[in-house]
RNA sequence: GGUCCCAUCGUCUAGGCUGGUCUAGGACGGCACCCUCUCAAGGUGCAGACACGGGUUCAAAUCCCGUUGGGAUCACCA
């Protein structure tokens, strides 16, 4: 048994979509679960639409979502020559054969075909004529077998039949001298002794046109995997009209990498009822045979509840490092972190179970990363009222008289204040959430005052104490 | 239209290969209740599916055929 091989093989035309990323991440799971190597090869010849920028995204997408590859990322522009030779040997060996048709009168054809409901194939009528050396511009085209049924043995969806009167004689070589995706693909493949192709099942109806082409170039088939598609919520495949379909755009909006690949592996793949698992977990479990052969929809309130997962789960550290980056971007600088008694880790407790994404995370921590936060009006209304601002001023006194800022101390405080005055716990832990956060929603009373420290604290009842009274 | 693929709760799925243990299990979402200083988180519970029709069989979500529905693909794009 030859060494496992596979391959991912995306062309960068845009960004790295998200079903490029799954399709990466089974080829990359069944690697590393069978001991095999990934090659990352960079499918760019068509020169219009592949740029250098897109090459980079896919880059940085890769590697933020943690995918490694052992070879390449090996471009198929560098290896353009080779697809010539190759398709110049099939020539020579007679397998191949120069077509005069120009993509104009082709299309005419088609259309004609069509119209009379016949097969749009091409007719093949260069197929005889024999040209040695043309003399205008040619395309090359390879001499597909008529006779019989090719099958594709496919890890996913059982054998395909296909016959072989359905097949085109397809062009290997365009008449500018370059390979198609087609020829190319199957020269790749071939030369870098890929053993599994692992693909999206838009693939499926190229493979019976590739078999016959590794076997006219003398490589062995590899053996085929097509992943079902993944679709948006109306069943169309996905695509931008169902909101972020690129990668990183899942990292800017506040996604772990590790969250998005659990979310995807599950998306076409399943361990009985398990739902979350570690990168371990999915490379020692992974199979084809439960990999799903129909289609899936994308879900981005599961996605969420699974990053939720992950922010609640991860040592506060790790968040706490992730999180950092979108805390700059969103303006807080190092002076202002460390006005927080415990720094950016403090943070991570008491907001993660309020947050879906980092993004929450950071909203959550406004209030304790800025001198004065903005007042939600409404709030302050409703909330510093008359009749309970002189007990929050009664708080702040009793707290500065302490000398201990401990929870403890914090809620005997609050609790002598209750019960003297005969007050229910709401009616004074909301204002106080209000004159603190400038909110009504926040952690748990004590966690913000923690979050805050005793000068912030204090600070903030009096001027909320201050405001109630100069608005009267 | 040709060819190919697919079909279990709204969604992701278990089960199907090796029919009975499935009056179909889990998860997201929804709803209700509990907990509660807000919001969450958490807990408990509820609603919710084998596309349809024929076979085969003592027995079918599971096997076979057909219908319907969805998807992919038919380029000198990849």
């Amino acid at each position: 048994m030859s060494k496992i091989r596979v391959r991912f093989a995306p062309s960068p035309t845009g960004f790295l979509h998200i079903g490029g990323v799954r399709t990466a991440l089974f080829n990359w799971l069944f690697a590393r679960h069978s001991g095999g190597s990934f090659v990352l090869r960079i499918e760019d010849t068509d020169r219009d639409r592949s740029t250098d920028e897109a090459i980079q995204v896919i880059l940085e997408g890769m590697k933020w979502t943690g995918l490694d590859w052992d070879e390449g990322p090996i471009r198929q522009t560098d290896r353009l020559e080779l697809y010539r030779e190759k398709a110049m040997d099939l020539f020579h060996r007679g397998l191949a054969y120069w077509c005069v048709c120009t993509s104009e009168e082709l299309e005419t054809r088609r259309k004609d075909a069509q119209s009379r409901g016949e097969s749009i194939k091409y007719d093949g009528r260069c197929r005889n004529r024999g040209i040695s050396e043309p003399t205008e511009q040619a395309a090359l085209r390879f001499i597909a077998p008529q006779e019989g049924q090719t099958v594709v043995h496919d890890l996913i969806k059982g054998d395909i039949t296909f016959d072989n009167s359905v097949l085109d004689d397809l062009i290997i070589l365009r008449s500018n001298g370059y390979a198609t995706y087609n020829f190319s693909v199957v020269v790749d493949d071939g030369l870098m002794n890929i053993s599994h192709v692992i693909r999206g099942d838009d693939h499926v109806n190229n493979t019976p046109r590739q078999v016959p082409l590794f076997q006219a170039l003398g490589f062995s088939v590899p053996q085929f995997a097509h992943l079902p598609m993944i679709l948006g919520s109306d069943k169309a495949r996905l695509s931008k009209r169902h909101g972020a379909t690129s990668v990183l755009a899942y990292q800017e909006m506040g996604y772990l990498p590790e969250a998005l690949v659990n979310y995807l592996v599950r998306l076409g793949w399943s361990h009985g009822d398990q739902e979350i698992f570690s990168i371990k977990e999915m490379v020692e479990h992974f199979d084809f045979k439960h990999v799903q052969s129909s289609a899936a929809v994308f879900n981005p309130e599961k996605l969420k509840w699974v990053n939720a997962q992950y922010i609640r789960n991860n040592e506060p550290q790790q968040v706490a490092e992730a999180l950092m980056p979108f805390l700059k971007k969103a303006g807080y600088d190092e002076t202002a972190i460390a006005k927080i008694p415990g720094g950016v880790q403090a943070l991570i407790p008491p907001l993660r179970e309020r947050s879906e994404t980092l993004l929450d995370v950071v909203d959550g921590a406004a209030p304790y990363l800025v001198e004065s936060m903005p007042m939600d009006e409404a709030a302050a209304t409703k909330h510093l009222t008359e009749a309970i601002v002189p007990r929050l001023k009664e708080f702040a006194d009793a707290v500065e008289a302490e000398p201990d800022f401990s929870k403890e101390t914090l809620e005997r405080l609050l609790h002598g204040l209750i019960e003297r005055q005969g007050l229910k716990m709401g009616k004074v832990a909301q204002p106080l959430r209000v004159a603190l956060t400038g909110r009504t929603v926040s952690p748990g009373i004590y966690e913000v005052m923690a979050l805050l420290g005793k000068e912030r604290t204090l600070q903030r009842i009096r001027a909320a104490v201050e405001r109630a009274w100069a608005r009267t």
